[in-house]
DNA sequence: TTCAAATACTACTTCTTAGTGGTAATTAAA
DNA sequence: TTTAATTACCACTAAGAAGTAGTATTTGAA
C-alpha cells in the first residue's frame, strides 16, 4: 500500500508553496528546492491549475500560488493524483455493504475510517493541528 | 494511495483457501472461483509458497493449502507484495523523526498506527473479530 | 516594441507492474 | 510403468506511471 510519486511530490509542492505563500513559486524554483523533475513538476502544477487547486500567473515574473480563500486538505489531494481512495474499497472491490462484506472488511473499516476522517480535516495551511 | 492489484488478488486468494481448508485448493480452482489470471495467479502461489506464507503440494491432485501453525496477518501480506508499507514513510521519503518532520506528520499518525496496528492484530483465520 | 523568463501543450522515451506463453519437473492413480 | 493433472520455471508482451524533449504562448519590464 503506497502513495504514488505523484502524490508525494503534489504534498510536498503544496507544504512548500503554503510556507512561502507571501510570494510566487516559479516552477524552476520548486523544481530545485523540493528535488523534482522540473519537467515532470510543470505537468503536476498544470492539472493542479486546471482543478483550481492553485493559481497561476503566467508570462516572465509570473508562477505559482496558493487561492486564500480556498482550502485543500490532504484528501483532496490524495483525490486528484490517486483518485478517490477511500471511495472505492480496496480489499476486494466487489460489491458490497455492511451486509455483503469481504473477510477483510471489519479490519479495514478502522484504518478506512481514519484515513478518511483524518485526511479530510488535515487542510494544508494548518496541518495537523486539529486535536479532536 | 492504493492496493496493488497483487496485493488485492493475494488477499482474495488467502482468504478463498482459508474458507476451504478441508481440501487442497488448485491454481485453476482458485483463478476459476476469483476471477483471477491464471498464470499471473501461479505467479503469486508460488511466491507465496516461497515465503513459507503456504504449502504446496505437488504433481496430480496437487495443490495449495494454508499452513495450520503459521498465523497471517493482512500485514503480513501487504507487506510481500507492495513492501513493507508502514515502515518507510509515505508522505515525504523523507529522513525524519518527532523533532524533524514533514508537514503533513501529524495528520498523517493516526491513520497510520491504524493501519499498522489493526492490520497486525488482522490475523486471516479471525479476520476483524478482535475487539481492541 | 522587443525580449527574456515564465507557464501551457503535445509527443515521445523509460521503467515498473500486470499479464501471457511454453515447457520442465513432479506425482499419484490406473 | 504410463499418463494426465498439477506446480515450478523462464522468458516474453502489454499497459500504465514516471520522466524527458521541444516548442508555442503569455506577459511585464526595459
Ligand atoms: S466488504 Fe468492506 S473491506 Fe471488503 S471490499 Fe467491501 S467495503 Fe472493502
Ligand atoms: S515526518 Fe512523519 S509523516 Fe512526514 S515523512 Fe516523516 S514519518 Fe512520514
Amino acid at each position: 500500500m503506497v502513495f504514488s510519486t505523484t502524490t508525494q511530490y503534489a504534498l510536498k509542492i503544496l507544504a512548500y508553496m503554503n510556507e512561502h505563500k507571501e510570494r510566487l513559486c516559479s516552477a524552476k524554483t520548486l523544481s530545485e528546492e523540493l528535488d523534482i523533475p522540473y519537467k515532470y513538476l510543470t505537468k503536476i502544477m498544470t492539472k493542479f491549475t486546471k482543478n483550481e487547486m492553485i493559481e497561476s500567473i503566467q508570462g516572465r515574473y509570473g508562477g505559482f500560488k496558493l487561492i486564500d480563500s480556498k482550502i485543500i486538505t490532504i484528501y483532496d489531494i490524495l483525490k486528484l493524483c490517486d483518485g478517490d481512495s477511500a471511495k472505492a474499497c480496496i480489499i476486494g472491490k466487489i460489491e458490497c455493504n455492511e451486509k455483503k462484506k469481504c473477510h477483510y472488511h471489519d479490519a479495514w473499516q478502522k484504518p478506512r475510517a481514519s484515513i478518511k476522517k483524518d485526511f479530510l480535516d488535515a487542510d494544508l495551511k494548518s496541518c495537523g493541528v486539529k486535536d479532536s
